[in-house]
DNA sequence: AGTATTTATTTAGCTAGGTAAATAATTTAG
DNA sequence: CTAAATTATTTACCTAGCTAAATAAATACT
């Protein structure tokens, strides 16, 4: 395998697992959080709106709402158009989302802090660049 | 979520999807290939090495090689030692292989084709020297 | 107005990773 | 030499992505 790729599959793993475990003081997961997040920076959102946003299929979206919803950290409502259910945060999630944003941006800071923000920049653009 | 690591999350799935597609002509998981590639590499293995050597934990190869063995690309054999499985490459997957390591080639190369050598180079320096 | 197409969501089922715990064989300690 | 600890693999079950197909509501067509 190319070392690229392999490199940046590790990573990705690592970085997900590495979250999952900072998130387990919350009790959450990974993929929870980024919808959470997302949601309390757009504010309500609609299904098809969040899978467009994250760029993951609809169904994935359908199952982690679920969960969350089960959970208590999110509503889902019918919208006018009945077809879309529209997705809020609970009051539970708008009181605790910014402790763990703090502690998110703090393992992020800690994750990339090997690297100056010059470096930073130059992977972003890398990354970037690659096809797709 | 950081800019930085929603790029490199979007980039992983992007790319194990991409190769996946590329590999359903020689019916392929990625996951899969990963795991004939690494026999291919390094000959016969115990689920020990391999799965110390692509830093996945074990039931993931388990499961992996369970597959293979079910679809003729891999035999499991007992190791001297008992307790051990050694895998290897049935005779279809050596006869197949050469091929399925042409279009993986092309596609990597095809993927990476965005960037000079030296911001390849630079690009692997950068994700190795993130935290992890 | 009534039918056909599109759109939003969900369901079912697949690969692919993870942890925790069970099992079986080997090694170590007393 | 036997009991305890370690090691290799597996099983069970979780999140997390995917595709294909089902369902229900809205829109477009004639």
């Amino acid at each position: 395998m190319n070392p690229i790729f392999h490199a940046l599959f590790q990573k990705s793993r690592f970085l997900t697992n590495s979250l999952n475990e900072v998130l387990k003081q919350h009790n959450l997961y990974s993929s929870q959080w980024t919808i959470l997040y997302c949601l309390q920076k757009h504010g309500a959102m609609s299904l098809t709106q969040i899978w467009k946003y994250l760029n993951i299929e609809a169904p994935s979206v359908t199952r982690a709402i679920s969960r969350l919803e089960d959970l208590g950290w999110v509503q889902r409502v019918d919208g006018d158009d009945k077809r879309e259910k529209i997705v809020t945060l609970s009051a539970m999630a708008e009181q605790r989302l910014p402790a763990i944003t703090a502690t998110i941006l703090a393992f992020e800071a800690e994750m990339v802090g090997s690297l100056t923000a010059e470096e930073q920049q130059q992977f972003l653009t890398l990354l970037q660049k690659m096809k797709g």
